[in-house]
RNA sequence: GCGGACGUGGCGAAACUGGUAGACGCAAGGGACUUAAAAUUCCUCGAUCCUAGAUCAUGCGGGUUCGAUUCCCGCCGUCCGCACCA
C-alpha cells in the first residue's frame, strides 16, 4: 500500500444523499470565529474586573523567523487552560510577547546585511501571523518584543534600582569567554566547557563585568523552593542542587614561619568535615591560589605546574578521568590542634579557586580524591571514622575512602563520637581559638551558586545605563535621561562590539560633574529580558517598570508552561529578579510563578540518505508498515535510511510546519492531535496518521451535532433523570466531570479520551433521534440529547475552539461559545445506582455482581455467596475469609 | 562517579490513596455500502492451548498482602540533570 503524505479532502459531503451534512470546512470556518472573538475583544484582560483572577503564561518565543510546531502544542496546553479558566468565571489574563534581544540577529546581519532591528520586528510580524491561525485565546492587545524600547527603557530603570540598592555590582573576574561569539557567558551558559549557543569551547578571560548579587539571595531561592508545591518535584531539585548549600567551617591553619613567603603567615581552608580534621594529611590550594601564584615567582617549575592545571581546567569535560596531580610547595602548615604537627601543602589540579577558599586539607580516609592523591604520593591515611561495630585496631583504608556515617577513631579527644557531634566540638574549640586576632575557626555556609554575570559584549541586547567618569567613577544614567537608546547607525562588518566602535555613541558627559566620560558599551545578557516580562504583561503601558498594583493582583503567575530545559537557567533568574524588584518596591511577592508544568517536545522521525544527506518528510515517500516500513526519496527514488525520533530541527530537517497543519487539515485538527495520546509532559511524536485520526474526529463531531441538529433545534435542555436517556444524561455529566478535573491536572490526554468515549455513548441515541417514533415519546430524549449535545461542545470547546463554535450555530445556540459558561454537573447523574462489583476468588476474578450501590457489607456477603460461579467454587463449603471493599471489589478466600 | 525519573499489546497510552490490567486513540486484518475509489459503517485485535473455558502476562529475580503495574529488597536497561563543590 502506498501512502501519500498529504492527503486531499473533498469539504463536500460526496454525494451520500441519506446525509444532507456538508463536510466542516476548516479553511473557511477558522478566519470567521477568530474575526469573531476578536470583535467581541473577548480575550482582553481588563485589571479592574472584579472577578477572581487566573494567569496562565506560557514561555515566549525567540523571533526566529519562523513559528515551529512544537512552539504550538505548548501555547495550545496554555490556551485549553485559558479557555477552561475563563469559562469557569475567571478574569483570565493570557498574554503573549517576543523574547527579542541576542545573538542571531546579530547573525543574521553579519551574513545577510540586514539590520538586527528589521530582521526582528519582520521575523515578528511572520510570526505573529502565524500564531494567530491557531485560535489561541491571546490577549494582543499587551504584546511587547523586549527590543521595544518601551520595554528595555524600564529595564533599564530596574538596573537602576537594583544598583542603588546594592544589588548590582561590578568586578573583575575571570570569565567564561566564548571566542566564536566574542562574548561572555554565565557558568550556566557554558555546557560541557563549550558555549552554549555556538558550542565553541570557552576560554577563560579577565575581564570587568557587571554582576546581578543573585548570591544574596541564595539562602531564601533555596529554602523557598520547599513552598513551590505546584512544581515538577524535578525542577525543584535540579535548582537545589545548582544554589548547592553546604554547612561547615572555615579554618585558618598557621604556617610554618621557616617556610613561608613573604607577608603570608596562615592558610584559609574551607571543610564541610571539620570532623575528620585529625585524619589530615595534607594542604592543598589551587593553581590560581594567592599564595600558588607568590611561590610561583621564584620557583619555575611549580610556575610551569600552575599553567598545566590552567589548561585542563578550561577543556575540563573531556577530561574527567584526569588523574589527581599535585606539586609540593615546601610550604609547612601547624596543625590547629597540635602545633607539633606539620602538614605539607600541594598545589592540585583538583582544587578550583572559585569554590570555598580554593584551598582545602585532605583527609584522604573519608574522601576519594584525597585518597588517590594521597597514596600516588605515598602520604599517611589515618582512618578517622569507621562503620559501627568495626574494629578500631585493625580498621584500615587502603583504595576506598569512607564517607559514610560511623564512630570516630585514632581522633584523640574525639574519639568514640558520631561524626555530628565530632564536627560540633571541632567547631567549639576551633571558635575559641585565635590566630593573627581571628578566629581559628568558624562555621560558614557556603553555595555552589555564583553571581549572575550579565555583561555581553554585543549590541542587539539592553544597554546597561552606566557612565564611567574618570573623576567620579561609576555614575547611573538619571532616570530623566532613560532610555540609554540603542544606535540604529551601526556596522557588522567585524567581530566584536559594534557599540564600542562607534563614533559618537559612547561619548556622554558625566552626569554628577559634567566633564566628558563613557557610555557603558556592555549589552544584558537576554536572560536578563526574560526575568521580568510576565509582570510587564500586567501593565505594559505603565511608565515605571510596573503599575503595583496590576502587578501585585495578577502576580504570581498561576500556570507557567514551558520547556524543562529553563530549568534552573531562566526561573532562577526570574525568582531573583522578583525579589529584586520587591525590595526596589516594583512588585510585593517574591515568587513568580505558582505553578509549573513542563511540557515535552514535538519529535518526527529522521531520514537519511546513504550519501549522508538528511531529508525533510515532504521529500520522501513511504511504503509497507511496522518494521516493513521502507522510505525512498521521491526525486531519485533511491532509499532511505528512516531514522530515530528527535527534536524537531532545521539542521535535520524533520520539520513540520504549522501551515502543512492549518492549510490542510485546519488549526483545531492539530490542536487536538497534539494533546491526544501522550501525556502533556512527555514527547509527542507527529505522524501523518495521526494527524490524519484526529481529523477524522473533527469530522465526526460536526457530523454527530449535523445529525442531531434537525431534532433538537429548538428544544430545551434537561437533564434525564429516568427512562432510557437517563443513559445519554449520565453519559453527558459523567464526561462532565471527569473532563473538567482532567483540564485542572492539565491532563489534557485523558481528557481527550472522555470526550472521544462520549462522542461513542452519543451515537447511538442521536441516531434514534431520527427513528421518526412519536414526538410526544421522544420528548425527553430530545431534551436529554439536547443538553448532552450542549455539554460536548462546551467540552470541545478549549480544545477545539472554531469547530465548537461552528457545531453550536448549527444546534441554534446563541451567542458565542467562547464567551460562554462551562455547565455544571448534576452529582445525582455521575453515580449509579446500580454497581458492577468484580467477585474474586483467590485473588483471581471470576464474575461479576450487580448490587445496588449502597448495599451494606452484609448485603453484598449475601449476594455474594449465592452466585453460581462462587457456589460451585466453594463446593458446599464456607469461605475462609470474606473480603468486601465497598464500592471496589470482592475477595473470596476458600 | 553522584542524584533523579522511567520500563505495561505492533505503536502512543490508561488504570485516583494496593482492588476487574490494557480505557481511549493509531496501525493492522476481515465484512457492509459503492460500477469503483474516497468517505462512512460493523466485527476482530496481549500470548498460549482444540472450542467452551482455562493458563500465562505490566523489564528480570525475590518479598509483604486475601489481593501488587502500584509497596519493599536486589539486578538489568533507557532517559535526564550535575560533575573534581572540599
Amino acid at each position: 500500500m502506498v501512502k501519500v503524505r498529504r492527503q486531499s479532502f473533498c469539504f463536500l459531503s460526496c454525494e451520500n444523499p441519506a446525509m444532507a451534512t456538508e463536510r466542516y470546512n476548516p479553511r473557511v470556518s477558522e478566519p470567521r470565529w477568530q474575526k469573531a472573538w476578536d470583535e467581541a475583544k473577548l480575550f482582553e484582560a481588563r485589571n479592574d474586573d472584579a472577578r477572581p483572577k487566573y494567569y496562565v503564561l506560557e514561555m515566549f518565543p525567540y523571533p526566529s523567523g519562523r513559528i515551529h510546531i512544537g512552539h504550538t502544542r505548548n501555547y495550545t496546553m496554555g490556551d485549553v487552560v485559558a479557555r477552561y479558566k475563563r469559562a469557569k468565571g475567571y478574569n483570565v489574563l493570557h498574554p503573549m510577547g517576543w523574547d527579542a534581544f541576542g545573538m542571531p540577529a546579530e547573525n543574521a546581519a553579519m551574513q545577510n546585511k540586514v539590520h538586527p532591528k528589521e530582521w526582528t520586528y519582520q521575523n515578528i510580524a511572520v510570526m505573529r501571523d502565524q500564531l494567530k491561525t491557531f485560535g489561541l485565546s491571546l490577549d494582543w492587545s499587551r504584546e511587547f518584543a523586549t527590543c521595544d524600547v518601551d520595554y528595555y527603557h524600564r529595564q533599564q530603570m530596574l538596573f537602576v534600582d537594583f544598583f542603588d540598592k546594592g544589588l548590582v555590582g561590578r568586578k573583575t573576574s575571570k570569565v567564561n569567554w566564548d571566542p566564536v561569539d566574542q562574548t561572555v557567558l554565565a557558568n550556566e551558559q557554558v555546557i560541557d566547557g563549550r558555549g552554549w549557543r555556538s558550542g565553541a569551547e570557552v576560554e577563560s578571560r579577565e575581564l570587568a563585568q557587571w554582576f546581578f548579587k543573585i548570591t544574596d539571595y541564595a539562602e531564601d531561592l533555596l529554602e523557598a523552593i520547599d513552598g513551590l508545591d505546584q512544581w515538577p518535584e524535578k525542577v525543584r531539585l535540579m535548582q537545589r542542587n545548582w544554589i548547592g548549600r553546604s554547612e561547615g567551617m572555615l579554618v585558618r591553619w598557621a604556617l610554618v614561619a621557616e617556610t613561608a613567603p613573604d607577608g603570608a603567615s596562615e592558610l584559609e581552608v574551607y571543610t564541610t568535615r571539620p570532623d575528620t580534621l585529625f585524619g589530615a594529611s595534607f594542604m592543598a590550594i589551587a593553581a590560581d591560589h594567592p599564595l600558588a601564584k607568590q611561590l610561583a615567582e621564584t620557583n619555575e617549575a611549580l610556575a610551569n605546574f600552575c599553567d598545566e592545571c590552567r589548561r585542563i581546567g578550561t577543556s575540563a569535560a573531556a577530561l574527567e578521568t584526569a588523574e589527581k596531580k599535585g606539586f609540593d610547595t615546601g610550604l609547612r602548615v601547624r596543625h590547629p590542634l597540635d602545633p607539633e604537627w606539620t602538614l605539607p601543602v600541594y598545589v592540585a589540579n583538583f582544587v578550583l579557586m572559585d569554590y570555598g577558599t580554593g584551598a582545602i586539607f585532605g583527609c584522604p580516609a573519608g574522601d576519594q580524591r584525597d585518597l588517590d592523591f594521597a597514596n600516588k604520593y605515598g602520604l599517611p591515611v589515618i582512618p578517622v571514622v569507621m562503620p559501627e561495630g568495626a574494629d578500631a585496631a585493625t580498621f584500615q583504608i587502603t583504595e576506598e575512602a569512607y564517607a559514610d556515617d560511623g564512630v570516630m577513631i585514632n581522633s584523640r579527644f574525639l574519639d568514640g563520637m558520631t561524626p555530628k557531634a565530632a564536627f560540633d566540638e571541632v567547631a567549639n574549640r576551633l571558635s575559641s581559638m585565635a590566630i593573627n586576632g581571628r578566629p581559628v575557626g568558624e562555621r560558614k555556609v557556603n553555595f555552589r551558586l555564583r553571581d549572575w554575570g550579565v555583561s555581553r559584549q554585543r549590541y542587539w541586547g539592553c544597554p546597561i545605563p552606566m557612565i564611567h567618569c574618570e573623576a567620579c567613577g561609576i555614575v547611573p544614567v538619571p532616570k530623566a535621561d532613560l532610555p540609554v537608546k540603542l544606535p540604529d547607525d551601526v556596522e557588522f562588518d567585524r567581530p566584536g562590539n559594534p557599540l564600542d566602535r562607534h563614533p559618537t555613541w559612547k561619548h556622554v558627559k558625566c552626569p554628577k560633574c559634567g566633564s566628558d566620560a563613557r557610555r557603558e558599551t556592555d549589552t544584558m545578557d537576554t536572560f536578563v529580558d526574560s526575568s521580568w516580562y510576565f509582570a510587564r504583561f500586567t501593565a505594559p503601558w505603565e511608565n515605571n517598570p510596573t503599575d503595583p498594583k496590576a502587578a501585585n493582583e495578577w502576580l504570581p503567575v498561576d500556570q507557567y508552561i514551558g520547556g524543562i530545559e529553563h530549568a534552573i537557567l531562566h526561573l532562577l533568574y526570574s525568582r531573583f529578579f522578583t525579589r529584586a524588584m520587591r525590595d526596589t518596591g516594583h512588585v510585593a511577592l517574591a515568587e513568580p510563578f505558582k505553578g509549573l508544568f513542563t511540557q515535552g517536545m514535538v519529535v518526527h522521525e529522521t531520514y537519511r540518505t546513504a550519501d549522508g544527506r538528511w531529508l525533510a518528510p515532504g521529500e520522501i515517500r513511504i511504503e509497507g508498515s511496522g518494521d516493513a516500513r521502507i522510505a525512498t526519496e521521491l526525486e531519485s527514488g533511491k532509499p532511505v535510511a528512516i531514522g530515530a525520533l528527535e527534536k524537531m530541527s532545521k539542521s535535520k530537517k524533520n520539520t513540520v510546519s504549522p501551515e502543512d497543519i492549518t492549510e490542510s487539515f485546519g488549526a483545531d485538527t492539530a490542536r487536538w492531535f497534539m494533546l491526544s495520546d501522550s501525556p502533556p509532559e512527555r514527547d509527542v511524536e507527529w505522524t501523518d496518521d495521526g494527524a490524519a485520526g484526529a481529523h477524522r474526529f473533527v469530522q465526526r463531531v460536526w457530523r454527530l451535532v449535523g445529525e442531531a441538529a434537525d431534532h433538537i433545534r429548538g428544544v430545551a435542555p434537561e437533564a434525564a433523570h429516568e427512562g432510557a436517556a437517563q443513559a445519554t444524561s449520565k453519559a453527558a455529566h459523567k464526561a462532565l466531570k471527569a473532563v473538567g478535573e482532567d483540564i485542572e491536572r492539565l491532563a489534557f490526554n485523558r481528557a481527550i479520551a472522555r470526550i472521544h468515549e462520549l462522542v461513542n455513548d452519543l451515537q447511538e441515541p442521536v441516531s434514534a433521534l431520527g427513528k421518526g417514533a412519536d414526538e410526544g415519546v421522544n420528548e425527553p430524549a430530545r431534551k436529554a440529547a439536547r443538553e448532552a449535545v450542549e455539554i460536548l461542545i462546551r467540552l470541545v470547546a478549549p480544545f477545539m475552539p472554531h469547530l465548537a463554535e461552528e457545531c453550536w450555530v448549527a444546534m441554534g445556540g446563541e451567542g458565542l461559545v467562547a464567551a460562554g459558561a462551562w455547565p455544571e454537573f448534576d452529582p445525582a447523574l455521575v453515580v449509579d445506582n446500580e454497581i458492577v462489583l468484580p467477585v474474586q476468588i483467590n485473588g483471581k476474578k471470576r464474575g461479576d455482581l450487580t448490587i445496588a450501590r449502597d448495599a451494606d457489607q452484609s448485603a453484598v456477603q449475601d449476594a455474594v455467596l449465592k452466585l453460581d460461579f462462587v457456589q460451585k467454587a466453594l463446593d458446599g463449603a464456607t469461605p475462609r475469609k470474606v473480603i468486601v471493599v465497598p464500592q471496589r471489589i470482592v475477595n473470596l478466600v476458600v
